[in-house]
Order: C-alpha cells, then sequence, then structure tokens
DNA sequence: GCCGTTTTCGGCCCGACTGTTTTCAGTCG
C-alpha cells in the first residue's frame, strides 16, 4: 500500500465519524493523521522497517493511529473501519462531496429520507421531497441538483498528480521484468493533461518475457480484469485501472502514437496519411498491405513529413499545422526555472519558517522567490500589517546573510468586494511584488467577478493576478469570469498572470495559457507551496504550461532577476 | 484521538458566508 492508501483508510474513518456525530476532535485527528502521511517526505512502510524509527514520533500519530497503521499494514484492511461501515452507510461519504452538504445534512438526510445514496438523493431533489426536511429549501435544492451533475461529470478520473503516486511504483516493478526492451506510459497521462481515466501502458519484450505474468501479480492488484497474451488490464485497490499491451517491436512508435492520442490529434494524423496514400493504425504505417514504418514515434511522424510532435501538444489545437510549418514551440523546460514566486511561510498557513523556505529555493538553484504569506481577509490565515513589517525586517536581515537569492518582499493579498485590495497602499507599497487573488463570494454573475477582478488589477501596486479561476480540480468549479477580459486587462496594465502548480489547481489552464500567450501576456509559474517540499509542484506548473504551448519568452520566471524585475511595472 | 504536561486531563482555529430562519445552523476555507 502507498502512503496515500494509509491517508483514505483515515479519511474515510474521519468522514464516517462525522455523520455519527462523533467528537469533532477526534474527527480532526484522524484527518491530522491523514496529511502528516500524505504528506510525510518517505513510505510509510519503510518507517515500519526501520528499527529506529517509529510511527508515534509522527506528527498526529499516537498509539492509537501507530496500531491501525500496523493492523494494516499486516492484515490490509482494518475492523474498526469494517464495522464502522456497518453502522454509517460508505456512500453517504459521495455525497457529503457536493458543495453545500457536510457530515450534519448528511445525517439529515439518512434519519428523515432514509437517503444514503447520490441517486436517492438526486430523485428526492427533483420530486421536491427535500424540502420536508428542515433547513432544506429551493436554493439549496438547486444547488445540490447543480453540484450531482458536476459530480457525475468528472466521475472516475484521477487527478494526474495521484495517477502519479501510483503509475510510478507500477513502472518501478514492471522494468523488473524478464527479457523486456521498452517500456512507456501512454494515453492522457503521457499527454500531462490535468486528469486522467485510466492508464495505458506499452511494452515491447522477448518472447520467453515474464511480463504479463508479473503484471498481474502486482501488490497492488484489486481485481485483474483481463488476462491475455498481448493485452492484460487489472484495477488497482485505489480505483485506478491500468492496461498494459505487448506489441510488436515493428510496431512500436506507431502504437506509441496511437494510444497517446488524442483521438483527435491521431485523426488529423490518419487523414494527412491518407491524402498520401498511407494507412496509419497501431501496427504502423501501410502503403497497401506494405509496412513502411512505425519501429519510432519519430518514423511515423516521418513518414507524413512532420518533425515528431511533444505529446503535450498532442490535442488538436493546431500542432499540426505548427509541425508542417515548422513553427512548433520550442517548450519551457523544469531547468529554465530561476524563481518561484508564490509560497507561504509559518506567518500565515505555511508550515515551514521563512528561513527553511529560503533554504529549500537555494537548494533549489533559484535566484530569487517571493514569500507571499496572506492578508488578513482570508480568516485565521491572514498576517496583520505590523506582522508583514516585521517579517519583512527578518527578510533583510537573512538578506544580508545571503547573496545567492534575492528574497522578495511580497504578500498574496485578497481581492474583496468591488475590487478593493486587503492591504493598504502604503504597506503594498513597501513589497517588491504584490500578488492579488479572490478567496471569497465565489458566486457573483460572470460580470461582476470580471470587474471585481480587472477593478484590483488596476491597482498601481499589483504586479500578479494568482490562481485567476479559483478552480479545484475535481472538487469545485471556477468562480464564473471573462478570462478574456482578464488577459486584455493584464495585457493593458502590464500584469503577469500566474499559473498555480498545485496540482490542485493547475490554473490558468493550459487553453488559458495559450490565449495569453496569443496576448503577450507573461505568466509566471508559481507552486504556491505550504511546505518546503511543495516547491517541486513546479514540476506539474511546467507540464500545463507545456501544454499551453509556452515558451522560455513566455514565463516571466526564466528570466534573470534584473529582467525578471523590470517586467514588473512600476 | 493527539498532545503536553499541570503525569491524568483539558484543550484542540474560528470568522465569513449562505440559506434558512426570525436568531441561527451548517458549510467552508
Amino acid at each position: 500500500m502507498e502512503n496515500i492508501d494509509y491517508a483514505h483508510v483515515f479519511q474515510e474513518i474521519a468522514d464516517l465519524l462525522e455523520i455519527q456525530g462523533a467528537n469533532p476532535f477526534r474527527v480532526r485527528a484522524y484527518r491530522n493523521g491523514a496529511r502528516t502521511i500524505e504528506t510525510l517526505s518517505k513510505s510509510l512502510e519503510s518507517v515500519l522497517d526501520d528499527e529506529d524509527a517509529r510511527l508515534e514520533d509522527l506528527p498526529g500519530i499516537g498509539k492509537d493511529l501507530a496500531a491501525k497503521i500496523r493492523e494494516l499494514f499486516q492484515t490490509g484492511q482494518l475492523q474498526f473501519l469494517v464495522e464502522l461501515r456497518q453502522e454509517v452507510p460508505a456512500s453517504l461519504i459521495q455525497i457529503m462531496h457536493i458543495p453545500g452538504l457536510g457530515p450534519k445534512r448528511a445525517r439529515q438526510l439518512w434519519d428523515g429520507l432514509e437517503i444514503t445514496t447520490i441517486e436517492e438523493l438526486e430523485s428526492a431533489a427533483r420530486d421536491g421531497s427535500l424540502e420536508s426536511l428542515p433547513g432544506f429549501g429551493k436554493t439549496l435544492e438547486a444547488k445540490i441538483l447543480k453540484g450531482i451533475e458536476e459530480l457525475k461529470a468528472r466521475a472516475g478520473r484521477f487527478k494526474l498528480s495521484d495517477a502519479d503516486i501510483y503509475v510510478q511504483p507500477l513502472l518501478a516493478y514492471l522494468r523488473e521484468a524478464d527479457g523486456l526492451d521498452h517500456l512507456e506510459v501512454a494515453g492522457s497521462y503521457r499527454r500531462r493533461a490535468e486528469t486522467v481515466g485510466d492508464i495505458d501502458i506499452l511494452a515491447t519484450a522477448g518472447e520467453d518475457s515474464s511480463l504479463m505474468e508479473h503484471f498481474v501479480a502486482y501488490r497492488d492488484v484489486d481485481q485483474v480484469l483481463a488476462k491475455g497474451p498481448t493485452k492484460s488490464s487489472i484495477r488497482l485497490r485505489a480505483g485506478l485501472q491500468v492496461d498494459l499491451r505487448l506489441v510488436p517491436r515493428e510496431s512500436y512508435g506507431a502504437a506509441l502514437v496511437y494510444f497517446t492520442g488524442s483521438k483527435a490529434h491521431n485523426i488529423v494524423i490518419r487523414g494527412i496519411g491518407r491524402e498520401r496514400g498511407l494507412k496509419i493504425n497501431e501496427y504502423g504505417v501501410f502503403r497497401g498491405d506494405q509496412l513502411v514504418s512505425g519501429t519510432t514515434e519519430g518514423e511515423v511522424f516521418a513518414s507524413i513529413d512532420l518533425p515528431w510532435i511533444p505529446p503535450e501538444l498532442r490535442e488538436a489545437r493546431g500542432e499540426v499545422e505548427a509541425a508542417r510549418d515548422g513553427r512548433l514551440p520550442e517548450l519551457i523546460e523544469r531547468r529554465m526555472i530561476r524563481g518561484d514566486l508564490q509560497m507561504h511561510s509559518t506567518y500565515s498557513d505555511g508550515k515551514n519558517s521563512v528561513e527553511e523556505m529560503v533554504d529549500a529555493c537555494r537548494e533549489r538553484g533559484y535566484q530569487y522567490m517571493a514569500i507571499t504569506d496572506h492578508s488578513p481577509a482570508l480568516a485565521m490565515a491572514g498576517v496583520k500589517p505590523d506582522d508583514f513589517r516585521r517579517q519583512y525586517r527578518a527578510i533583510d536581515k537573512l538578506q544580508a546573510k545571503h547573496d545567492d537569492i534575492r528574497i522578495l518582499k511580497s504578500a498574496e493579498v485578497d481581492i474583496l468586494d468591488e475590487g478593493k485590495l486587503a492591504l493598504d497602499d502604503d504597506l503594498l507599497e513597501e513589497m517588491d511584488v504584490v500578488v492579488i487573488s479572490v478567496h471569497s463570494k465565489f458566486n457573483l454573475t460572470r460580470d461582476q467577478m470580471t470587474r471585481r477582478i480587472t477593478q484590483a488589477m488596476k491597482h498601481p501596486s499589483v504586479n500578479i493576478l494568482a490562481h485567476p479561476t479559483g478552480r479545484l480540480i475535481n472538487r469545485r468549479e471556477p468562480y464564473p469570469v471573462d478570462v478574456e477580459e482578464l488577459v486584455k486587462v493584464a495585457s493593458e496594465y502590464g500584469v503577469l498572470l500566474e499559473l498555480n502548480a498545485q496540482p490542485d489547481r493547475l490554473d490558468l489552464r493550459d487553453y488559458h495559457l495559450q490565449m495569453a500567450r496569443e496576448a503577450g501576456v507573461k505568466i509566471v509559474i508559481s507552486t504556491d507551496a505550504h511546505r518546503t517540499a511543495e516547491l517541486d509542484y513546479m514540476t506539474y506548473g511546467i507540464e500545463q504550461a507545456r501544454r499551453g504551448w509556452l515558451e522560455i519568452e513566455h514565463v516571466a520566471n526564466t528570466q534573470t532577476l534584473d529582467k525578471f524585475l523590470k517586467l514588473l511595472r512600476k
């Protein structure tokens, strides 16, 4: 089991206890334990193996949770959870994923109307019987129906970062198989799409290879869905379906193109082949019955006179035409990043001190960084103006110790009603860079929200608009906002737009980035790290930037410190 | 359920917002 699987068990317990009406601090204890496990830099099972390490030394893990971890490790299940599921229908947890419904209302639905599933909830909302429950009115009913729609639309999709957690160990395991020569993940995972449905792995191997046997014997298999000589499917315990295809060596490139997709991209490619009398499929490129190429991807593209196209671009958004005309972008790479412009410290809701964040950025070879703690408008997380000034003095002292990195004084300032900012102008003027973002009142109309944000962008101190659409992947839709208008105002006023690299956010999205690129608006890729390890989310930002066609010149934090500062309007 | 100590138990984040209500409960961050 991976760390995230242990974390999920504790989250489920927390959810079920919450519905039961348990002591809220007990619930939180399970959630804290889950968070500790999820953010652990090493595997929980390696802690179990290590004689010098004790589970109980991990923050939030006491005697009880440690015992539960050991039980899970040894038996693969947890008696306590089994019993809990008999008391509370686990399907109620799904109901709590609908915005507006929490543990109390889930309990109310169960007690009052015997609703335990999304389907039952939907029909009760449709026939109006929900309104018979105290506290449920027409507005909430409509909100629930909308929430169910959105939940259905994303059913079964995994965030890319979650898929990585399962796919990487599986790949390492598969590479141990005898007689293997090529192994690669295709599909939306390879295109680095923000969510993935299932995982397609392609391989080539010798005739006596153990690969297929090895695959279905993987330790995390929940069910073997199909097993054949050239294709097998498994479902992992996490619910992720993985297909493994064994293809002939001479077809490997063609299969990789075919299974990497996207479907729309493949249609364009096949169309060009057909114009030239070629048939392109997963087995190769054919003229009549004659196989003409297909061993590598490069060969397949070359057969229709195209250069190799990076997988991130294969979305039929103009990449084939660009390839044909020799204007494929030279996509940005991780090593080009020289700074990170959004991160938090213990002054607000970050887990590491300013000094620890500075050291972590130096370790990553950055030339500059910005500490962007929250303004006071965000409940609990906010830093008061005096404390910002205290932080800036601390930064001065820290800066004196390091000449290899510039620590920019900053803040993530809340955009309030009507586009006002949550900090006073004189404090904003003391900052080296001002980052703004929306964290409240998401239910404005599109026009109101767009006006609110553009108004804030026009403030003369503002430099960067962070996570411009506010979406949380698989959890919350973006608030309604006209991104095209944001891009236009950014261009007029010299505001940079953020690509937030948190795997939950990835905001702006790939096609917005393409839009910004066209408009000449520079992008800042920031991790929004709340602990040092999250600085490595930069990779997820880079991948989305590549999907958005961004090159080095389009990304402000690829520039040297001097050039970056010149990009900030003053 | 965890933590830290006061070593045996009390404290654990809390304010904004929403939709419902008519003074507040539930959700959210």
